[in-house]
DNA sequence: AAATTAATTGAACGTACATTCAATTTAAAA
DNA sequence: TTTTAAATTGAATGTACGTTCAATTAATTT
């Protein structure tokens, strides 16, 4: 009896025009009023569906670590085969992965999990997940001897710091072949550790 | 005539005591009044030494980004040698790096290059600086046949990569046994780069 | 049509903020 | 001791913020 519960649509609206608002304005500049006025609500409506900004701040943060996890969107069924692997390589070092998030919204919340717990937390989760994907897919292809890796949780690690340290430099790279021809010797830095010459 | 001006040690002054409340309370949490508060000083003061907050905050990044220079302390004058180059290393890989300025605020504006193209510049130029440094440190030691590295450049970059990509992931580690053994793994690459087995 | 439940609004609150400007104090030089 | 210039204060301004609460509107069920 009653109306029916927006909460969840609502809150995903209202999470997605913080995201967009955030992404051009910065996060810092970004209050509850200007996403109401956005979304051409009241902005009691936003306090209503998040008690307070903190927790519309989480909210957002696991949007963009959601998103940010779409790098395996394409699984096989029994098991990674060479491809998924050379796919996986070909998204972290692409501009693709880059444009799932923004990059600038991504650093102002990790560097907010210094002070944070629970966005460390967050962060570290996601950040290990991606590592223990890697991990397997890894594995995987080792066993079935598609490629051959001494250690696939040493051989992910390194791979994921490769690419964490090249985009730590490259975001603040502005000419475009530079970041290019960086991204590249990375990347082939990735394929080498995975066990020689097979870059297709 | 007339009074000495006080403008240089009162800026430092400052500066200083932004970049300790911040460090503790987080950039976005300072404001003008706190500081002054801290100081015991009218909050219009700090508006007469710095027009606006933003001038105040190029300031604060300006302090962080020398201090993130203070790696290369020690500089031979005829050239680095093997232990210019061994320390500058050890230095790198260790957590003394690390205390020389706020990791949390290093990334919060850091993040905040993204949206603003003077930090972006700042940032880049230290970068810059410190693959600079180590690079022809590298060369240097190359040409007195100390160590062999084909491409001094290369080397240097790799290095930073990897500097930059274990730091970003071990900031949300804190297991500290994990931490430093990871450290330490990355160095020894490091090091392995370097031209192979002089670790001391 | 009446009852029920959630969505949504609108007004209001207190607070903290960056910044302004004129007035005052302090120190150095003439 | 007077002049001079900078340091420092103090009061005031307007704005934007997060949050509250009661009132109203809209949809769904009985």
């Amino acid at each position: 009896m009653g109306r029916k519960s927006l909460k969840e649509t609502r809150q995903l609206e209202i999470i997605k025009i913080f995201y967009k608002v955030a992404k051009k304005e910065g996060y810092e500049n970004t209050s509850i009023a200007k996403i109401a006025k956005v979304m051409d609500i009241n902005p009691s409506l936003i306090i209503h569906y998040f008690q307070t900004k903190e927790e519309l701040t989480y909210a957002l943060i696991d949007y963009i670590l959601d998103r940010y996890l779409l790098i395996y969107t394409i699984k096989s069924k029994d098991g990674a085969g060479l491809a998924d692997l050379h796919k996986t390589i070909e998204m972290l070092f692409s501009k693709k992965w880059n444009s799932l998030f923004d990059d600038g919204l991504f650093y102002t919340f990790y560097a907010m999990a210094f002070r944070e717990k629970k966005i460390k937390e967050k962060y570290k989760t996601i950040l290990d997940a991606l590592r223990l994907g890697l991990t397997t897919m890894i594995e995987e292809c080792h066993q079935k001897k598609l490629i051959k890796v001494a250690d696939a949780k040493v051989a992910a690690d390194l791979i994921f710091v490769l690419v964490d340290g090249v985009y730590f430099y490259l975001s603040l790279e502005s000419d475009k072949k530079a970041y290019a021809e960086k991204l590249d010797y990375y990347k082939s830095k990735a394929y080498f550790i995975l066990g020689g010459d097979w870059k297709p």
